[in-house]
Parts: C-alpha cells; sequence; structure tokens
DNA sequence: ATAATATGTCAGTGTTGTTGACATTCCAAG
DNA sequence: CTTGGAATGTCAACAACACTGACATATTAT
C-alpha cells in the first residue's frame, strides 16, 4: 500500500521537502488558524469580548484553581496585558479569583456557573469545527496533524502543552 | 474518559471524537501557532514590522503583480488596514506598485530586491522549523497535517488556497 | 530585619484591526 | 457623451491587545 511507500522514506531518515511543499504547509497553517478562530470570534463580538478572553477562560477552564502566574506563562503575555482581560471578566462574574490557603499571596482562578456557560458556547463553536475536520480527515490523518504541530511547538509551550494533555497522543 | 478509542475505528467511518480529544486539538493549534510565528516576529521586531508586514510580503511574493483588491480578499483585512502596511513598505522600498496597463485603476504589486531578501528571510525563518517539524513527524503526519488544516479553512479562504497552491496534495 | 515572590495597577506606546467619509481615476453602459 | 459604478487611496477616529517601565502591597523565605 501507499502507506508503506511514505513510511519507508520516513525510516531512511529523509524527507525531501520543496520550498514549495513547505510553503504550501505555511500557507495552510495562516488559513486554518482564521477558520479556528472565526466562530468564537463571532459570539466573542456580540459580548464585547475579544480573543484574549477566551483563551484566560479556556484555560482556567482546563485548569480550574491555577494561579495567576501559571495562567501567564500559558498564555505567554504579560501580566499587565493579562490583568486587563481578568480585571473584566472577574467584574463581569464570569471569573473567580480566591486567595490561596496554602500561599496567601496566590490567587487561584476558577470559573463561576456564567463562566462556564460562555466557555461551553465558545468551545462548543470552536469543536464544531473541529470534529467536523477530523471526521472529514479520518483518524489517520488526525494523529499526523497532532504529530505535527507538537513538533512545531516551542520547547517551554511544549511543556504547557504536555502538562495539560497528559502527554498521551490525540 | 473513554479510553478506547483508536483507529480501527476509522473503518467503520465514524470517528469517535471525545471533547478531550478535541480540546487537545484545539490547544494543539494555539501552542503551535504561537511557534509558527516566533521566528519570523524576532526578525520583524528588529526592522520594526510586525506581522500584518510578513503577510503582505508572502503573498506577494506568491502571486506578483497581484492586485490590491485580490491581496484584500487574501489576507481578509480592510483596505484601510492593507494600505497602511503597503504604504510603509511602497516607502520603503520593499514593494513596487505600479499602474495596471489593461486597467488603469488598478495597482500591481510585486517585490524589488530589497523586497524578496526580506521576504526570503521570513520564509527561511518559518520554512526551517516547518521543515524540522515535517521531519521529525514523517511523511504520514505530514499528510494528514495539511489534510486536516484543509478541512478546518473557510471555504471562501479554501479558495485562495487553492489558487495559490495549486491544488495538488502536500 | 531583609530579600524575594506573587499580584495588582497606572501611564504610555505600538501594531493591527475596525468604520465612516470622501476624492480620484477609469471602464462600461445607456 | 454622460453617468454609474468599480478600484484605489487617504484621512480621522476608535478599539483590542500586546509591550515597557515604574510603583504599591501583601506574604513568604532567609
Amino acid at each position: 500500500m501507499a502507506q508503506g511507500q511514505n513510511r519507508s522514506e520516513h525510516t531512511h531518515g529523509l524527507l525531501f521537502l520543496t520550498d514549495e511543499q513547505l510553503r504550501k504547509g505555511i500557507e495552510a497553517m495562516f488559513f486554518a488558524y482564521r477558520g479556528f478562530t472565526a466562530d468564537p470570534d463571532r459570539i466573542l463580538a456580540e459580548k464585547s469580548y475579544g480573543r484574549a478572553h477566551h483563551r484566560a477562560l479556556h484555560f482556567i477552564q482546563r485548569s480550574p484553581g491555577t494561579t495567576v502566574n501559571n495562567l501567564l506563562s500559558t498564555l505567554g503575555v504579560t501580566k499587565q496585558s493579562l490583568n486587563r482581560v481578568l480585571r473584566t471578566l472577574i467584574c463581569d462574574g464570569l471569573v473567580l479569583n480566591e486567595v490561596g490557603t496554602k500561599d496567601k499571596r496566590q490567587r487561584h482562578l476558577s470559573l463561576t456557573d456564567a463562566g462556564r456557560e460562555l466557555e461551553q458556547a465558545l468551545s462548543n463553536a470552536q469543536r464544531d469545527r473541529m470534529r467536523t475536520a477530523y471526521r472529514q480527515a479520518g483518524a489517520e490523518a488526525v494523529y499526523g496533524f497532532c504529530t505535527v504541530l507538537e513538533a512545531m511547538m516551542d520547547p517551554e509551550l511544549k511543556k504547557h502543552y504536555d502538562q495539560l494533555t497528559g502527554g498521551d497522543i490525540v
């Protein structure tokens, strides 16, 4: 089968890649990322929130009780930038900010019911497109998709990714 | 939560996808895109350009002589936003702006030698990471990577993508 | 006691996107 | 030939979201 041929190239350790092939991958990333954010963006625009709010909600949902510092290094932004977003989310009653019990300097972040509701709406929109794309492409393609994306990450960000996803494949 | 899923489900034509699996793909996209733009961003920062300049240079290089309108719909931004970027690139002598011969309303955009030089530097940085990731992941994974990304695009953007890449695989 | 850590906040700046309004140039249809 | 519309350029104002730098406040660690 064709797969065997492809794999044999891989076992030789040398994948012949033209600039055209690489350029195509670059453009695929560009166009796909637009689609990736399009659906949540529409919901966010209604509530006059932005992508930064979505990201904060997502990672707080993913790690309830996380600290500000941890969220900072996951998102890779400055505390001033994150603070602007967090302040509005806390004021709007979407995020809870609780003083740590062990270390009272820390603030533990979690979602309120309203926060969970919005996060769900955003995630559902994004997952719907993801699910459709996955089904259209097939399981093997999905496996390859994640493998390449993981290989593209900066090591520092890969750590956060592995920590969140548990390190297992797809 | 269910952990019994494997590729065999693909043969059934129905991919069973948990929210966890989809969430993982979403996070992979987020973290990978950061890596995807990191290297060009460093070069751009030195020259006090931004990502928008990179995108303009890329697509002008890709379709020399393209019109402003075509570039607009490829990039998916307003003409005012693009114009700000184009103006600096033209003033800095990186982009040529020539009145159309057939239709003199149109402006045909192309890169100067200096423009090509910067575009090459940016593209090389981005392709290097892409190449490394491709080699690390293998040919099959690359095929799947592109397949899923293509399935994620909005139909309108997919047209531009197909037009640029010629529609052939990887 | 002092230093370091975790967090919050203020002020300023830059890039990149948005709308809205308006001028110019030019093609094409009446 | 006039008129409508398309393609382009530009001005102004504004918002989101990133940055830096400086400073304040608890709290913990040494």
